[in-house]
RNA sequence: GCGCCUGUAGCUCAGUUGGAUAGAGCGUCGGUCUACGAAACCGAAGGUCACAGGUUCGAAUCCUGUCAGGCGCGCCA
């Protein structure tokens, strides 16, 4: 028994009603079954009718008149029901009866806390592999956005059944840690750093940290070494202060040392995808889409990124994960088709691989985009924005928005706490409700939930009736943002919860409400709306305070 | 030049297996505390869904083209 079952159900009945009108054929595509844009046109509705008109040769409003009975047919015996009525251009429209409802709210109450959507029929495993900063500075802002997506699009997956990892790649080897070392290096010998090296205040302070340890600024592998050891540190420490934890680090210089890139390299030759042209080994990814080839390893010996990336993600394959999630930034974009190729030349299936491309993040102030921090002059780190805004206001406004759009994130509208600031907003609706149920009693509202109460002759106001099927789209939000990977549309449901919440709250009385049983119903949908509310916001990695 | 992404209210954005009169937040203007949290609620103003064609009962959504913006097109990572 899931609490998807009221909805299902219905939608179940939509689907056999179509069914027998088309001689027991199923309907392609699936009818609908959603709310209508305004409460007149009834609590959900189908466009089933018009689906059918062209393969019945009928007009919409005629078939539309024949589903009705149909379904009155199906639903007819049982009291969820209240009326039928073709409207528009051939919308079956389904009024539903307080029994209805009444059911529905004592489903909800029963699945208790997973009130997410059934597991679906074949989960995967999934390895998400995101934020990958080189570990040559802090985390900026724009990792922070990584982190955040990253980190809930793993937590929307493990919603709908899937078994997720979350991992992190060290770029611990390349050009750019040689000029990392060199930066610290010159900074501790106090010579000018390179042309392309790195400079802030966080390399100074390395330096001088590596002088105190005794590390010698000629040998720079230990340089590089003792650096990029640190600032993983660092990383970690931002990382976990926001909440994201990753289950696996795996190093670039790693797979060198024990032979995973030179491994992958024979597994690719062997295939025959690749060649040799003025002293380079390359990869032909043209075969698999790509504009042109790529090289492998250089004409000095040396392997390229893309070798090692090549090799990592046939170790991925290896670990037996079956879909790989790589969060990207936007300007690895176009280096998605060559990973696809590089998978396709190793004769998987390139499809398992799936790129997510983020944008940017904007910090926006008195009215301006800037980037720069203030204190240190450099890109504004992550510490920097939890120092200001805390991190449950960081990741709502990391996450409101989809991946796919850069992302202005107004410090003063995020620093207020007050309702303009929707996570504040979705907040107080559950610290709201946690203080009701507080007046009311210990207990009294867990057993509200549990208890056979007695039926409220009252009829159900249309705030309660709202509230209700609301909290009904729960598990299709999960379920429809997991298959997006999209979270921010749980910021989006989130917010419509809460407001119709509020709503209720305006509207109803709860404690002491007049009436038999009223009182309880009402502490119920406030317990059954607090508990999505808390589930809609975990799935975002934001806290659900009981006092604000 | 080629490729990917984007163009929806004053601002920032939701809204793609095609559905009814296109939504939210912020901002602006105006109202509401003798019921359980006013950190709240209600209302108003605000739109040629970039533009032009096409597909059909129906298009912000699908197709084609144009314009504008972002990013990418290394033997960098």
């Amino acid at each position: 028994m899931t609490a998807t079952d009221s909805i299902a159900e219905l939608r179940t009945a939509v689907d056999q009603a179509a069914r027998t009108l088309r001689g027991g054929e199923p309907t392609s595509p699936e009818p609908s079954l959603e709310r209508p844009p305004k409460p007149e046109l009834g609590d959900y509705s189908s466009n089933a009718a018009m689906l059918l008109a062209a393969p019945l040769g009928e007009s919409p409003r005629d078939v539309a008149a024949q589903l009705c009975a149909e379904l009155e047919r199906e639903l007819g015996p049982s009291d969820s029901i209240g009326r039928l009525e073709v409207a528009g251009p051939g919308f079956v429209n389904l009024f539903l009866s307080d029994a209805w409802y009444r059911r529905a709210m004592e489903r909800l109450g029963e699945a208790g806390d997973a009130l997410g959507p059934a597991p679906i029929d074949s989960p995967e495993r999934v390895l998400v592999e995101f934020v990958s900063a080189n570990p040559t500075g802090p985390l900026h802002v724009g990792g922070g956005r990584h982190a955040a997506y990253g980190d809930a699009v793993v937590r929307l997956l493990e919603a709908v059944g899937h078994d997720v990892q979350r991992e992190f790649y060290v770029n611990d080897a390349g050009g750019q840690i040689e000029r990392f070392a060199s930066s610290i290096a010159a900074a501790m010998t106090g010579s000018e750093p390179p042309e392309d090296g790195y400079r802030g205040d966080y390399v100074t302070e390395l330096a001088e940290r590596l002088r105190v340890e005794g590390v010698d600024p000629a040998k720079l592998d230990a340089v590089g070494g003792r650096g990029v050891a640190l600032i993983l540190e660092e990383v970690r420490a931002t990382l976990s202060r926001f909440g994201v934890k990753f289950d696996s680090w795996v190093s670039e210089r790693d797979l060198y040392e024990r032979g995973a890139v030179d491994a992958a390299l024979a597994q690719l030759e062997q295939g025959s995808h690749t060649y040799r042209s003025d002293g380079a080994l390359w990869l032909r990814t043209t075969e698999f889409g790509d504009d042109k080839d790529r090289v492998l390893v250089r004409a000095d010996g040396e392997p390229t990124y893309l070798a090692a990336d090549v090799a990592y993600h046939l170790d991925k394959l290896e670990r037996g994960f079956g879909r790989l999630i790589d969060v990207l930034g936007a300007d690895h974009h176009g280096y998605a088709p060559r990973l696809r190729s590089a998978i396709a030349a190793l004769d998987t299936d390139a499809d398992v691989l799936e790129t997510l491309i983020m944008r940017l993040v904007h910090i926006v102030e008195d009215g301006e985009r800037t980037q720069m921090a203030k204190r240190s002059g450099d890109f504004v780190s992550l510490d920097e924005l939890l120092d200001d805004i805390g991190v449950d206001a960081a990741r709502w406004f990391m996450l409101w928005r989809s991946h796919d759009t850069t992302v202005d994130l107004d410090l003063e509208l995020a620093r207020r706490e007050s309702s303009d600031n929707p996570v504040y907003y979705v907040q107080y609706a559950h610290a709201r409700i946690a203080s009701i149920l507080r007046k009311a009693g210990e207990g009294a509202a867990e057993e509200a939930v549990t208890a056979d109460a007695p039926t409220p002759e009252t009829a159900l106001e249309p705030a309660e009736k709202e509230l209700v099927k609301r909290l009904l789209e729960f598990p299709d939000e999960v379920r429809e943002a997991a298959a997006r990977r999209g979270p921010h549309r749980i910021c989006a449901y989130s917010m419509a919860v809460a407001s119709d919440f509020h709503a209720f709250y305006r509207d109803c009385q709860v404690v002491g409400a007049p009436g038999e049983g009223v009182e309880q119903s009402r502490m119920a949908l406030c317990m059954l709306a607090k508990r999505t509310i808390a589930a809609s916001l975990g799935l975002l990695g934001i806290s659900a305070p009981e006092r604000m």
